[in-house]
DNA sequence: GCCGTTTTCGGCCCGACTGTTTTCAGTCG
C-alpha cells in the first residue's frame, strides 16, 4: 500500500469519526496524520517495521503507528472496520455536498436510512427531508440544486487556467477607480497543480468600510459572471459558466496582510500559526493579529509583519503547507527558493520542424526576450511520426540549421542543437548514436505504448539511460494531472539509477504535461539527481509556461544550487551534464 | 489521538454565514 492510499484511508476514517460524533480533536489527529502521510517522500511500506521512523513523523504517535502497520499488513484497520459496521462507505460521498455536514449526515441515515446520494435526492424529492429538525424548504432547494452540480461537475481546474481566469477577472476588477492590489490567495497563491476554487482579495482606497459597497456594486455586475451566488458586506461569490467558483473580498488595507495570510492558507498552516500565536499569549484572525489580554492590534497590514510578530521569518506561499515551514522559520533555516530569475536557460523546446509552430529564430528570440542566457531546440525524432519526427537525415540537417542561427544570433543568445529522442522496446533509441553524437542536448523520453507493464516500462527507460548520448531523462514518470493516463513505472528506481549515471532527470514545466509533482522532486534531491528545468515549449508564448514549473520547485524547497539550468552559461551547464563519450 | 520553553494531564484555532430559529447548531473556509 502507498503513501496516498494510507493517508486516503485515514482522512475516511476521519470522516466516519464525524457522522459518529467523535471526539473532534481526535478527528483532527487522524486528518493531521492523512497529512503528514501524505507528505512523506519514502513510502511507509518500507520502513514499517522501524517504528522509531515512523514515530519521528509530526502527528505520528503510537496510536496512528498501530493503524499504519494495520494498515500495511491487512490493508484496513481496527477503527475503520468498526466504524464501517454502522456506517456505509457511501455517505462519505454525501459529505461532499454543500450544507452537508457529518451531523446531517448521520441524520439523515438515523432518520431515513439515507446513505447515497441518489438515496438523498430521492428523499428530498419525496419530501421526507422537511420533516427533520432545521430543514426547510430552501435547505431542499439547495439541496437538489447542490446535486445537480455535483454529478455535473466535481472536478478540479488546472492552475494555468485557474490564473488565466484570475488574471481576466483581476483586469476587470481594476478597472473600478479607486482599486490599487488584487491577489490571488487560496491553493493558486500556494501554487498547488490544480485549485478547486478562486480566491481574489481586492484592497485600494475604494475598499474602506464606509465607501466599499459601490466596488461589490461593480464587482456584483461583471459581464462575465454565470451565477451570482452571494453577495454580502464586502464580500462576492460568483460561478463562471465552466463552473469554476470565484470568491472576491474587498478589503480594507489596513487588515490586507491578515486576509492575505487567513486566505492564503493552507488551513492545517494557519492552525498551527494560530497555536503558536495562543502560546505568546496573542490571537490571530482574518483581521489581524491582536494581544489577547487587551485586544491591542500588534499586526495586521502585511503578512511579514504577522510573522515576524510571531518570532518567524517571512514563509513564501508555496511552503504553508505545515510540513516543517514553521521549524524552520523559527530557527532562520529556511531555503533561499529558487526564483524564475534564477533560470537562465531552458533546454527543451520544438519547432516547425516537427510538432512545433514556430522557427528556430522566433524562439531563441523570445528567449532572449524572456531573459534567457541559452536554449536547446530538441525536436522531436522519426518514431513520433504524428509529430513529423526527424530521421537521422533531417535530424542532421536541422542541427546545421540550428547552428547558422545560432551564428546569426551573435552571441545574445547561445542556441544549443539537440533532440528528443523516443524510448522503444528494450530501451533502444530511434536515431543512429552518430547522430546522437552531434547534438548537446539529447532529451530521451518515454512518450507512446504507455500500456505496457510496469516492469517493462521500468526496464526500458533504466536501459535508455545506459546510452552514453542521453544527458536527459524527459517525462521521467508519466504522471497524470487531470485526466492525462499516465504510464507506470517505477519512479525511485529510475530516479537512483539516473542519479547514478550522471543523467540528468527533467521537470516539466508546463502544467499539461508536468511529469515530477513537489514529492518527486523531493525524491530526486534526496537521491541526489541532477535535476533540469524545461518548458517543452511549442511555440514562444509556452516559454512563459516556466512560472509553473517554478512554483512545483518552490513547493519542493529547491534553491538554484539544485537545478543545473541556473547555470550562467550554456558553457558551464554543458560541464555539468553528463560528459560526451 | 497528539503533544510538551508553564503541562505525562489537560489542553487542542477563528469568525461569518445560513436556515431555522425565539438563542443557536451546523457548515464553511
Amino acid at each position: 500500500m502507498d503513501n496516498i492510499s494510507i493517508a486516503r484511508l485515514l482522512d475516511e476514517t476521519a470522516s466516519l469519526l464525524e457522522i459518529d460524533s467523535a471526539d473532534p480533536f481526535r478527528i483532527r489527529s487522524y486528518r493531521r496524520a492523512a497529512e503528514a502521510v501524505e507528505q512523506q517522500t519514502t513510502q511507509l511500506a518500507t520502513i514499517a517495521d522501524d517504528p522509531k521512523q515512523l514515530l519521528a513523523i509530526a502527528g505520528i504517535g503510537k496510536g496512528m503507528l498501530a493503524n499504519i502497520q494495520a494498515l500495511l499488513t491487512t490493508g484496513t484497520m481496527p477503527l475503520r472496520e468498526e466504524l464501517l459496521q454502522k456506517y456505509k462507505p457511501t455517505m462519505l460521498e454525501l459529505l461532499r455536498l454543500p450544507g452537508m455536514g457529518p451531523k446531517t449526515v448521520a441524520l439523515v441515515w438515523s432518520s431515513c436510512q439515507v446513505c447515497d446520494i441518489d438515496g438523498l435526492e430521492a428523499a428530498a424529492k419525496a419530501g421526507h427531508l422537511t420533516k427533520l429538525p432545521r430543514m426547510g424548504e430552501k435547505f431542499v432547494t439547495k439541496l437538489l440544486k447542490g446535486i445537480e452540480d455535483h454529478r455535473k461537475n466535481s472536478s478540479r481546474f488546472r492552475i494555468d487556467k485557474a490564473q488565466q481566469h484570475a488574471d481576466t477577472i483581476s483586469d476587470l476588477i481594476c478597472a473600478f477607480p479607486g482599486i490599487d492590489e488584487i491577489t490571488p490567495a487560496g491553493s493558486l497563491r500556494r501554487g498547488r497543480e490544480t485549485v478547486g476554487d478562486l480566491d481574489l482579495l481586492v484592497t485600494g482606497p475604494a475598499c474602506e468600510p464606509d465607501v466599499v459597497s459601490a466596488a461589490v456594486e461593480h464587482v456584483a455586475a461583471l459581464p462575465l459572471i454565470d451565477k451570482l451566488i452571494a453577495k454580502g458586506q464586502n464580500k462576492v461569490s460568483f460561478t463562471l459558466r465552466n463552473n469554476l467558483q470565484v470568491d472576491v473580498r474587498l478589503l480594507p488595507r489596513a487588515s490586507y496582510g491578515a486576509a492575505l495570510q487567513y486566505f492564503t492558507g493552507s488551513k492545517m498552516h494557519n492552525v498551527a500559526l494560530r497555536q503558536r500565536a495562543i502560546k505568546r499569549g496573542l490571537t490571530l484572525s482574518e483581521y489581524a493579529l491582536l494581544r489577547l489580554e487587551d485586544n491591542v492590534i500588534v499586526a495586521a497590514a502585511s503578512e511579514a509583519e504577522i510573522y515576524n510578530a510571531l518570532d518567524l521569518d517571512y514563509i513564501p506561499p508555496e511552503l504553508r503547507e505545515n510540513g516543517g515551514e514553521l521549524e524552520a522559520a523559527a530557527n532562520h533555516t529556511l531555503p533561499q527558493l529558487i526564483t524564475r530569475a534564477d533560470i537562465r536557460g531552458d533546454l527543451h523546446m520544438h519547432t516547425e520542424a516537427t510538432d512545433g509552430r514556430d522557427t528556430i529564430r522566433q524562439m531563441a528570440e523570445a528567449a532572449l526576450a524572456r531573459g534567457l542566457s541559452y536554449i536547446a531546440i530538441t525536436d522531436h525524432s522519426k518514431n513520433l511520426a504524428m509529430t513529423n519526427g526527424l530521421d537521422d537525415t533531417r535530424a542532421l540537417a536541422h542541427i546545421k540549421r540550428i547552428r547558422e542561427v545560432d551564428a546569426e544570433m551573435e552571441g545574445k543568445i547561445r542556441i544549443l542543437p539537440g533532440i528528443e529522442v523516443d524510448i522503444l522496446a528494450e530501451g533502444a533509441l530511434d536515431l543512429d548514436d552518430s547522430t546522437l553524437a552531434q547534438m548537446d542536448i539529447v532529451v530521451a523520453s518515454v512518450h507512446s505504448h504507455f500500456n505496457q507493464p510496469t516492469e517493462e516500462m521500468t526496464t526500458r527507460v533504466l536501459r535508455a539511460l545506459e546510452n552514453p548520448h542521453v544527458r536527459i531523462l524527459g517525462h521521467p514518470t508519466g504522471r497524470k494531472v487531470l485526466g492525462r493516463e499516465p504510464y507506470a513505472i517505477n519512479v525511485d528506481a529510475v530516479l537512483k539509477q539516473a542519479a547514478k549515471l550522471g543523467v540528468a532527470v527533467e521537470h516539466n514545466a508546463s502544467p499539461a504535461r508536468a511529469d515530477l509533482n513537489d514529492l518527486h522532486l523531493r525524491l530526486a534531491k534526496q537521491h541526489g539527481c541532477k535535476i533540469v528545468i524545461n518548458t517543452d515549449a511549442h511555440a514562444t508564448e509556452e516559454l512563459d509556461q516556466m512560472r509553473y514549473g517554478i512554483t512545483q520547485l518552490r513547493r519542493a524547497w529547491l534553491t538554484p544550487a539544485d537545478i543545473l539550468n541556473t547555470q550562467p552559461t550554456a558553457e558551464t551547464l554543458l560541464k555539468q551534464l553528463r560528459p560526451k563519450p
